[in-house]
DNA sequence: AACCCGGGGGC
DNA sequence: GCCCCAGGGTT
């Protein structure tokens, strides 16, 4: 298959397996920006709703930027991977303070902001400011793997990127990739999915007996009232486990200790 | 380069 | 019970 066929067929898919979402109805840079740090690694029908909560609570980058640490945490309770919520209040402060309020058209100026990397950088020129930029994450992999890769065993992000550059649509990268997404994302559920076929690819550890998911727990319980320390540790595993994760989660700022009592981090 | 960071749904 | 999900930060 050449180059004209693929992108003849992605187009033809793209219009196929359209998915909505809140994010594709309305794509302001604050729109995008929240939406992709709530899709590292968690998928979109997880996404959803928490979106829609956040927004509510947040309907501006400015009122993230005022809200206390806390009010951002107990909001993205339950949707995984915590420390992303602090990544996104501490962006919108320095969008604030460097960027007088405004979110950055410019890769470099992106990937400055916390919780922001190439991928997600990536995105946001393309979706939000429809830039033809190429970026790599698990559904683009998917669609190009099974269309360029079938009978190779290992893939590199190199390799990829050319091939990725040379298909984009220059004239409508946002639709574009959305196709993309939505095509990579059918290709999995139906089995074709081989993302393993990536050099970059790691199995993630189990998290059932490990340190984050007893730093969940506590997070959790935090996001509910405060405890004393000894009232919080008898509520958890007995193990080495929950000395280990709250340190951690003091020491990366999350939560908060003063007067003997355990808070999640106002600031 | 290796390791760490949640929680849930699909299988 | 094992897997992966619109990845990024730290060491």
């Amino acid at each position: 298959m050449n180059a004209q066929e693929f992108t003849e067929a992605i187009w033809e898919k793209a219009l196929q397996l359209y998915r909505d979402m809140p994010w594709r109805d309305n794509t302001d840079p604050y729109y995008i920006l929240v939406s992709e740090l709530m899709l590292q690694q968690t998928q979109v029908d997880r996404v959803i709703p928490k979106f829609e909560l956040f927004m509510h609570t947040f309907p501006t980058i400015l009122d993230v930027a005022k809200a206390p640490l806390s009010d951002v945490l107990t909001v993205w309770s339950g949707l995984g991977y915590n420390r992303r919520a602090k990544f996104l209040h501490a962006t919108a402060k320095k969008v604030v303070s460097d960027f007088q309020g405004v979110i950055p058209d410019r890769y470099d100026a992106l990937l400055s902001l916390p919780g922001v990397g190439p991928n997600t950088a990536g995105a946001i020129l393309v979706y939000s400011f429809n830039q033809p930029v190429v970026f790599i994450e698990t559904n683009v992999r998917t669609v190009y793997f099974h269309h360029f890769f079938h009978d190779q065993a290992l893939v590199s992000d190199k390799e990829l990127k050319e091939l990725i550059e040379q298909t984009i649509d220059t004239e409508h990268p946002r639709e574009w990739y959305w196709g993309l997404m939505d095509y990579g994302a059918y290709l999995k559920k139906n089995g074709a999915g081989r993302i393993d076929k990536s050099r970059h690819y790691k199995k993630q550890a189990p998290l059932k007996g490990s340190v984050r998911e007893v730093r969940g727990l506590i997070l959790k319980a935090l996001s509910k009232e405060e405890y004393f320390f000894d009232e919080l540790r008898r509520s958890m595993p007995h193990d080495k486990r929950f000395e280990i994760a709250l340190q951690a989660l003091l020491k990366e700022g999350l939560i908060t200790q003063t007067d003997d009592r355990l808070h999640l981090t106002k600031t």
